[in-house]
DNA sequence: CTGAAAGCGCTTACAG
DNA sequence: CTGAAAGCGCTTACAG
């Protein structure tokens, strides 16, 4: 059987209470019993019982908000899916989650969710910040005034005051596309880089990593300039259909943001779908189909489960085990997936 | 607030008891009046709260034994930190969850600590069988006779009533290194497969995998014949340069088991490590070092964590909210890794 | 500065 | 066939 703090009072002749108070430095406690009950709980490999603390926590019926945005695209479904896991978990032990769901990027419509959560009296805050002077401002004061945590997820906004930031690497993401991409086409030739809208930090990094490894490691590699097709598949055909053009001779394509259709359609149509090594990011599902007829040959994952179940978790254990999250960053992992490990 | 067993008991008219008696099929309850009770759990959305569960299971001190094989290896050492993690999660929600760590492949000691295990009075075991027909026969009789419910991991032995495998696809994880060596060496010249024990079945799943889909899909790869360097370095390193004396054109080494030294230090040796492509298995410390130096290209990953960890939170979910799971089969995620993304 | 007591939601012997 | 009660380990107003 596990230790209890009955049995830590018990040998040191106190009440649960003042062991309790020792324990979490709460104070009220004359200095050299605190330390004997610290000295004996540490002899008897003390572990607070998870259970019981939720148990006791639960009557303070604590809630935690989650705003997310860009619900209507397929990728942040997969979000979703991972905060629904997480409120499902942390209801089950006696918190709240209430998950709010707004299409597109809006900075304002996401400050009047916090205003209303802070109201209604939620304990904790996370969300999926864009870039915003505005937004960063409401950020800064809910921490430092309103006590509220805040965490962010998918996207970060720095100098905030947020607790942590759950998403992928881009940096990293890039460099790692890039010596795969390098490595398929033989280390040399052209290739294209799609990506989505030019003012995307989260993409921009993505192809800023790409682009350093390239320029570092794989010198005979020809980068054309990058093209942005705002994360439309119409638009990505069309880029490719002129690239294709004024570049026959192309070895690899890039898919950085949402448009992977569109450039597999033109690569089809062509019948060169096979002859040209294509990367494309994220595991949704329109992606996968062109995995599997072997159009796109690898899809980078950043695992949009964890991007979504994680941040919820981290508020639960902050609220109800006091345990502050390690590091203000937690990079989701960089998957590399072919139709045979997806 | 969460909807309580108190809430639908009031609502019913019953008590506490008679409720759970009907949620959970416990009989001696009136089948209207269970009928009832569950209806109206349903419109309340009743969703058992956990934490009020294991706080009740703990006066029952369940134990879960975990048997672990071959110890002295990193990639199990890997595995044993997953079960630890888990060991420290199920004891700070009331259970018990007791390591047996032993040192190389034997299905004796694995049966005797089985006994011991029984005796003791434990109420669910973890374990790494090895092909062996009376471990075979020892989980048969824990299954049927002692009732004591048994999970494999890492390895399994089929048709012993064992519940779930928690471990790698060999097949899977074949094709998939199949796919990355065909792309990186341009899908033609000769590659050579160096393999650990020839009688160790889950790499020669591996190594089914690799094959099948390099005929099907690879037809202009030539296949030497593998190689088995017994997961000894010395050996390893010995056959590779064997093999390169005689085909000193190869494009690719696929390492399937433990030696993946051996074969980086005879290549480093002759100064084409940056020539010939390398994937080896499993993100062991020894490999990342060669990952990192670009002599192994990629490292292909079968996750131990989840393997040591999943084994022990499954049992627990089994004793303490008697949830079975899904699937007999609990396959790990396959990882593809370079430097970029370890 | 410290303690006795209530209560979180569940399971389970024990009565009836 | 059903209920009242105890207890799992913790936190926290409330007393003193």
């Amino acid at each position: 059987m596990a230790v209890t703090l009955q049995q830590i009072a018990d040998k040191a002749g106190v009440s649960r209470r003042t062991v309790d108070r020792a324990l979490n430095n709460k104070g009220h406690v004359n200095l050299e019993l605190a330390e004997k009950i610290i000295e004996i709980s540490k002899e008897l490999g003390y572990m607070p019982n998870k259970a019981g603390r939720a148990m006791a926590m639960a009557k303070r019926n604590l809630k935690i908000g989650v705003i997310v945005q860009a619900v209507e695209t397929p990728f942040i479904q997969d979000v979703v899916a991972g905060i629904e896991d997480a409120k499902l978990k942390v209801e089950s032990l006696g918190g709240t989650v209430d998950i709010f769901q707004t299409p597109g990027i809006n900075a304002n419509t996401t400050i009047e969710i916090m205003e209303t959560l802070k109201r209604k009296g939620y304990h904790a805050i996370a969300l999926m910040p864009s870039e915003s002077k505005e937004l960063a401002l409401a950020m800064r004061c809910f921490v430092k005034e309103y006590k509220i945590p805040i965490v962010t997820f998918n996207s970060d906004l720095e100098n905030t005051g947020r607790l942590c930031f759950i998403g992928q690497n881009g940096i990293r993401s890039g460099r790692t596309t890039a010596r795969l991409m390098g490595d398929i086409i033989g280390n040399q030739g052209k290739v294209l880089v799609v990506s989505g809208e030019s003012t995307n930090n989260s993409l921009n990094t993505r192809v800023e990593g790409f682009e350093a490894e390239i320029k570092k490691n794989h010198p005979n590699v020809i980068l054309l300039e990058p093209q942005y097709a705002n994360d439309q598949n119409e638009l990505s055909r069309e880029i490719t259909e002129k690239i294709l053009d004024g570049h026959p001779d192309i070895r690899g394509i890039y898919i950085v943001g949402y448009g992977g259709k569109g450039v597999c359609d033109c690569l089809i149509a062509r019948k060169i779908e096979k002859k040209i090594k294509v990367i494309a990011h994220d595991l949704i599902e329109e992606n996968i189909r062109y995995l599997e007829k072997d159009c796109i040959d690898y899809l980078i994952g950043q695992d949009p489960f964890v991007q979504g179940y994680e941040p919820t978790m981290l508020l639960y254990r902050l609220l109800f085990e006091s345990v502050s999250p390690k590091s203000p960053y937690r990079y989701t992992d960089i998957l590399i997936k072919t139709k045979y490990n997806i």
